[in-house]
DNA sequence: GCATTTTGGTAACAATGTCACCGAACAATG
DNA sequence: CATTGTTCGGTGACATTGTTACCAAAATGC
């Protein structure tokens, strides 16, 4: 649970291969034009945070505009009485707009970003940032669309806490979370704060699962032994 | 039901007037410098949609970024089953930032704008928006900041439907809604609607509330008797 | 007046959240 | 290995909230 950050300054020939390197993967980012392309990659340092380390939180306001080069960034709420529930991830090539917002307006909030797995990043110091969004068309609609595509995903957050049942946003879960063997790797406690719940209510409906076969559990993880009908209620009014 | 929009063309005497007239009447836009006063008095249209119209929604996407000069907007989400959710309010001297979204993301979304009152708005273009954005600072801040607001906003629900009582969330909205009179006039469908329940619940709720006599009700007015208690319950790890 | 719509009341039941407690599995240690 | 402490999951009882299916009174339109 500590915290920790490393920051890497690349040498020369790190950079000069880093230029044509992280910009151009990413849609969105490979449109923009050759100056601005320049600045961002010869002013931005590379950022590498360890997993589970905390990005940004209620304490620690983060200086940098981040776009994320590899790994996920998990952003949760926390409530007082120590429940959590989360609200969205940000992936590869996507930029973390609740730092944007905090650079910009100064303000704090409840929500923080945990990383997930090892994580690199390119941050661009605030200065950067603002001529960046001065200056060019392309970057400040790869930014807004970060907001848009966030506000998205809140909304879904919400339709879903107060209209879906939960067995049906569990098994949606179940089918996001599940790697390529069909398992997913988590606790009832973390399935619980997935979906903003209590415990007991995971393990009531996991029970049921199990009752009609469609999964097999063990400590830890959760197999999936029938996608289909899992699917199939998934699907129900999504 | 009716979406109804008027646009107002000023003449040259009322725009002069408009000049020192709206931007200094609010925080966060008096701040900036006078050129960037002038694009936005003079390249902006007042335009003023009638009580219960909608600004944005589903199937209309908005073409001009608004300030909101009189009047305020609710902003809620819908869901297929029907149901609705109160997402947030805005006020005079705020914009409104899914509209600022649409612009620049050219984004659809789920969640809709209705004018609450008589609603006034200065509506910029999307050039002048992309001409301010890229020329101010200040104006950039306000852009954010209001990202940021509506961020927080959201947080703030999303943290409510999870984790609070429906009882205390019912007293704070009566607290909310109440006028000068201590009168709150709703029903109790559109009381749901602000929470996302469901009107039985509500009925529920504000039965026990009148029992203990908090309240009185009559059809579609809520009369807060105890403002005292009411308050002492919404406090409750507020 | 009458029919229709809107508003609110109610009861029974289902789903979800909370509390209290338990034992098994795992990790750390000597 | 045996001991100890911690994490993980199971369970039952109960409280709260959501759903369904009605009903009646009040407002509205004709």
């Amino acid at each position: 649970m500590q915290a920790y950050c490393r920051i890497y300054v690349p040498h020369d020939y790190e950079m000069e291969h880093m230029t044509e390197n992280w910009i151009e993967q990413f849609q969105g980012l490979s449109s923009l034009d050759g100056e601005v392309k320049h600045t961002m990659t010869h002013k931005s340092q590379i950022i590498s945070y360890a997993k589970n380390s905390v990005i940004f939180g209620s304490d620690k306001a983060p200086d940098h505009f981040l776009i994320l080069l590899s790994g996920t960034v998990r952003v949760q709420q926390l409530s007082e009485a120590g429940r959590e529930i989360v609200l969205y991830r940000v992936h590869a090539g996507q930029s973390c707009v609740l730092t944007t917002a905090c650079l910009l307006a100064y303000e704090d909030y409840s929500a923080e970003g945990i990383a997930e797995t090892e994580v690199k990043a390119a941050a661009l110091p605030r200065a950067v940032f603002n001529q960046l969004i001065a200056q060019s068309d392309e970057f400040r609609r790869f930014v807004f669309s970060a907001y848009s595509r966030r506000m998205t995903d809140l909304f879904t957050v919400i339709e879903d806490i107060a209209f879906q049942r939960m067995d049906i946003r569990l098994a949606q879960k179940l089918l996001e979370l599940g790697n390529e063997d069909a398992q997913v790797k988590s606790t009832h406690q973390k399935m619980a704060a997935e979906l903003g719940t209590a415990r007991e209510v995971i393990s009531r409906l996991l029970q049921e699962f199990q009752r009609r076969e469609w999964i097999a559990q063990s400590r830890g993880t959760i197999k999936l032994l029938n996608g289909g009908e899992i699917k199939k209620l998934a699907i129900t009014s999504a």
